[in-house]
DNA sequence: CGACCTATTGAGACCGCTCAAGTAGGGTGG
DNA sequence: CCACCCTACTTGAGCGGTCTCAATAGGTCG
């Protein structure tokens, strides 16, 4: 059931057979969400942490006049709220951009696993610091790159994350997001992703259309973002 | 010497005094740097670990047109590179706000540390945890905050994080940066910094002259930047 | 069939950018 | 001690990227 989360986990480093038989016995519960769900809420507090097993999600903060700016946006495979383990109670929402599976796992749950197998706790802090580096990736794009540079990141970005658990490869993945959500993702306004869509569209780079994404031209792509994997903590490259 | 980070750790949990013998123990060599320095570099392989004594730092990236965006101001008392144990190399630079004086801490033997005190380890996992809190916010900043926004955010921020460690308080701090350098922490340009400073002090909320913040009005800067100090996490109990 | 969501396109406004010019202060060398 | 830098800051003017408002078309589903 958590085979994504393995494979991801074995970007990273090796996974010995006795911690992926723990990490299989620590799952829980598994629930479904329509899109437009909210999964977790912020400052509540959590006592379990969610794998994301099919889907999309993304995280989220709204402002006070209905501004609402996304953070991240998760793939199946992904533990999307670790830091609960942590943190206890989150500063963001978790929403669902499509249907969704998950399934729980118990924090005590976690927190015994990663007395009992400190290798594997440093896989799961890796996990997280991989989130932050994600993060810094999406810093550069809202504070430096233009519109379209920042959309070719996106769909740069997605591929790459998207490839090594199956989903998609350099040519193209299912993407079941709307211009709305992806507006709310990049800063934009609706109206510019619009534009900017048959902008890379135009300049036959990408293509958006029926929730899916076609890539038409990867290394023009890859140029015009200046994307570079490396921050994705991959071994290898996504080829 | 490490009096600023374990005042920051406090706020997270509290910290034995076993905890902080060894903490004290695993630090090594003190190091000086001048403003402009870069202390760590993108992608070489590294060994130890940075704690920030005094002095203010950044982390950047420079796309290749020439374009530099910050992704956090670091203070002291911060533990800059604490990802670096795991990932090794990092995917940004830290450069050198002003003049600078750190300590270096060999990975191997926080590792060793995070053996022997489990709690420690969770401890400072969570200080990484929060570095992305922050990185969050800025994204949130960078996205959906107009520019005088998102200064009086940076402005609540400094002054939300400088308090504990005695740098400052609600009143001001001293703030050792150009409008260049702000420009990069913004993502704003130059000139436009220039601006949205003189908005700022034309609305009574906050000045910066000399190198000094001076806030005339915390509420009021607090409530234009729809500021919450929640995402920095003082007072979370990690178990 | 009507209601609604999503996508598309046009038009004009505005925020923040670039280019340009000028001021102020601090260091350095003749 | 002054002349001359150089860096940091300030302000003006015009440009342009992105926004908002508005209108239309297509698809889906009760």
């Amino acid at each position: 059931m958590i085979e994504k989360l393995l494979v991801k986990l074995r970007l990273y480093d090796v996974l010995g057979q006795a911690e992926e038989d723990a990490l299989r016995q620590t799952i829980g519960r598994v629930a479904r969400f329509n899109r437009g769900d909210v999964i977790v809420h912020s400052r509540t507090e959590l006592t379990q942490a969610t794998i994301l097993l099919s889907g999309f999600v993304y995280r989220f903060r709204d402002l006070s006049d209905g501004r609402r700016q996304a953070m991240e946006l998760s793939v199946p495979g992904d533990f999307i709220d670790l830091h609960s383990v942590l943190m206890k109670r989150i500063d963001h929402e978790i929403g669902c951009l499509s249907p969704v599976k998950v399934v729980f796992v118990p924090h005590e749950r976690l927190e015994a696993l990663a007395v009992e197998f400190p290798h594997l706790a440093r896989l799961l802090w890796l996990h997280t610091l991989i989130d932050a580096a994600i993060h810094r990736e999406w810093i550069v794009s809202l504070g430096a790159r233009s519109s379209v540079e920042r959309m070719a990141h996106l769909f740069c970005e997605a591929a790459a994350r998207l490839e090594p658990v199956g989903l998609g490869d350099l040519a193209g993945y299912p993407f079941p997001l709307t211009q709305a959500d992806m507006a709310e993702l990049l800063g934009l306004s609706l109206v510019h992703v619009n534009r900017t869509l048959r902008e890379l569209r135009e300049r036959d780079l990408v293509s958006f259309k029926d929730h899916k994404v076609q890539i038409r031209d990867w290394d023009g792509l890859v140029a015009l973002a200046q994307f570079d994997p490396f921050y994705l903590g991959m071994n290898r490259r996504p080829r």
